[in-house]
DNA sequence: TCGAACTAGTCAATCGTTTGAGTGACGCCT
DNA sequence: AGGCGTCACTCAAACGATTGACTAGTTCGA
């Protein structure tokens, strides 16, 4: 009788007989599709859809065209705050690009590989960015049903990559304690398995080579807060202690200023840091100096590197080219004068 | 000719043909429909769907059951860990449901709004699990585009919401202090407007005054890590100033400490500190005594309202009944002597 | 004046599932 | 022998959108 309120979205059905066209006509029209109307049938479409805030129902365009319009991302920790930045870059260039991002966090291999053949046998989405490690399940599962995907802060032997310059970053690390004047330098990183912890630990040892200092004390720990504690308490163990070290990574950085400071290693007085940046390494005691990652840009990247991929186009590995910079805070200092560093500091 | 890769994922007609049986037919079978098959044309079925790998297409029967199958996820900051122990709860038992998850993060209120209805309107979703504050846009977008959801560690008023005891939490915080023999309490929250910040700083406020020290300094800022340091800067410049305080977000706590230490405030022999608790907590100097709450039972509370509400249950406001727990830690010690707390830190 | 070309659309199939209604064959009871 | 009830299925219409093929009517060129 009277305009009840419409509790069902609009279909293009809706438009269409409103209108008085065919529902084919509409679609086109909304679409901008290739046909030709007279512009006040075109007017009067437009008109009622927006009229009646029309949205097309995303299932079953998708169901038709077979292109969900969403992507997964996959994971290993949503508190690393790495990927936090790395998402908000891929969050807001796949909403540029008209698609959905689905954030999955998968805590191991096992519950990579069933996110991923869950979410791709259900046809949820048309592509995934990976910043889990391509372990064996994982890799079975894409081999099982590939589908186009991008690994992203990963190097991996079963597709494209996005990454950024780990190794010049560990590099800026090394120089930064070098000119500060250190002699001693360790180095806080994951296994060489993982790409990411290799490409650094290469950077570092190379630049301190470079420098003439090609002992550096290695402590090889995961990458996770507990590592971080432990991996510095090693450090802080060795024979020469060394007095620079760089914590290769976001959270390792902050527990391995705990370590030190449960130890009574004044920071930078008796031991200098460098980390990789994030917020939280402006509220530690000392601010922690850190190299900073164009982590944004990765993960814009990366979903470029996919959408090219779905639509078919040739991928290709790529790193970012935004240079790491170094934000200086307040825990690098110049050597402790006492052990063994005799007058070279001086200059 | 011979098996050829088959790219195309197996379909129910494949089944249906395969065996020899009408597409229904496969269809109620591998549902477990109400309909009555032969042992042996059931188990033909099976076999096969067993055999191609069959995974329903999402989209087709979404389409068609007009459920999507997904719930999203609206949060603030995905660096936070409230959100991540709370979506690891709400993750694993909405697969268990038989839903997937769609995590969004959403910097603001414009940003939620805009999540909300974009999902909404393409019919993405059944329903939302929001952890961010009803603002106006966000209200405004629930409003027009309704569909299930709850609030989940926020009350609102246009929604169900489920929330765990924050009254409690802070109560302990303060007996905490109290029992160590502190006196001069301190509270670090976001303002009242933020409704878990209200419940804390009632439940704090409150058991303060039980204990006959009515006059906690209250610092306000919001709970982000600089507010954290903010508000701690602004405690320890209070006139007579707290000896013990309660940092009641878990950004805040690690910033707060940061910003004794820069002051010279050593922890805990000059100042007492409690923090709601997370990993973190673990890897600071001093680890931070916390109060642990039932973050993950939150989020698996949140998803079954939702899922209720999706059912067209009655759904209702929910408190998570496992009660907060202390953490010790070594954060927290009787207050120092000297400057006006004559002898009854004696017992 | 015939046909080609253009205009402004319409038709119908299709994507993969679900689901209520229908149906042929058989057994059983009276 | 007729009728009723099961059994074991099949049929066909949805869900909402897309898209290539098709068409009725008009215009234009030769």
């Amino acid at each position: 009788m009277t305009e009840s309120p419409r509790p069902r979205p609009a279909t293009l059905k809706d438009i269409a007989t409103a209108v008085g066209v065919d529902i084919s006509t509409a679609s086109k029209v909304v679409n901008g599709g290739g046909i030709s109307v007279r512009p006040e049938t075109r007017k009067a479409i437009l008109d009622e859809a927006a009229r009646l805030n029309y949205r097309p129902h995303a299932l079953a365009r998708n169901l038709r065209t077979r292109r969900t319009g969403a992507i997964g991302v996959l994971l290993p920790d949503l508190t690393n705050p790495i990927y936090a930045a790395t998402i908000r870059g891929a969050v807001r260039r796949a909403e540029e690009l008209g698609y959905v991002t689905l954030v999955a966090e998968a805590q191991d291999d096992a519950a990579s590989a069933s996110i991923y053949s869950k979410l791709v046998a259900e046809r949820r989405i048309d592509g995934f960015i990976i910043a889990v490690a391509a372990k064996r399940d994982l890799i079975a599962a894409i081999d099982a049903q590939p589908v186009p995907h991008v690994f992203v802060n990963r190097r991996a032997s079963i597709g494209r990559s996005v990454t950024v310059d780990d190794e010049a970053a560990a590099r800026l690390a090394a120089r930064t304690l070098i000119e500060a004047g250190h002699k001693r330098l360790g180095f806080i990183g994951d296994s060489d398995e993982m790409d990411t912890a290799r490409r650094r630990r290469a950077g570092f040892f190379g630049e301190a080579r470079k420098a003439g200092l090609p002992d550096v004390v290695d402590a090889v720990e995961p990458y996770s807060r507990r590592g971080g504690f432990d991996a510095c308490l090693k450090l802080l163990a060795a024979k020469p202690r060394p007095t620079g070290i760089f914590a290769s990574n976001l959270l390792v950085g902050i527990s391995a200023l705990a370590a030190a400071r449960s130890l009574g290693v004044r920071v930078p007085e008796d031991l200098s840091m460098v980390t990789l940046d994030f917020e939280d390494a402006n509220y530690s005691a000392p601010p922690l100096t850190a190299i900073a990652m164009p982590l944004d840009e990765m993960g814009t990247l990366a979903v470029e590197e996919l959408h090219a991929m779905i639509e078919g186009r040739e991928p290709k590995d790529v790193v970012v080219d935004v240079a790491p910079t170094l934000i200086s805070r307040a825990s690098v200092a110049p050597p402790p004068k006492w052990p063994d560093s005799p007058a070279d500091a001086g200059q």
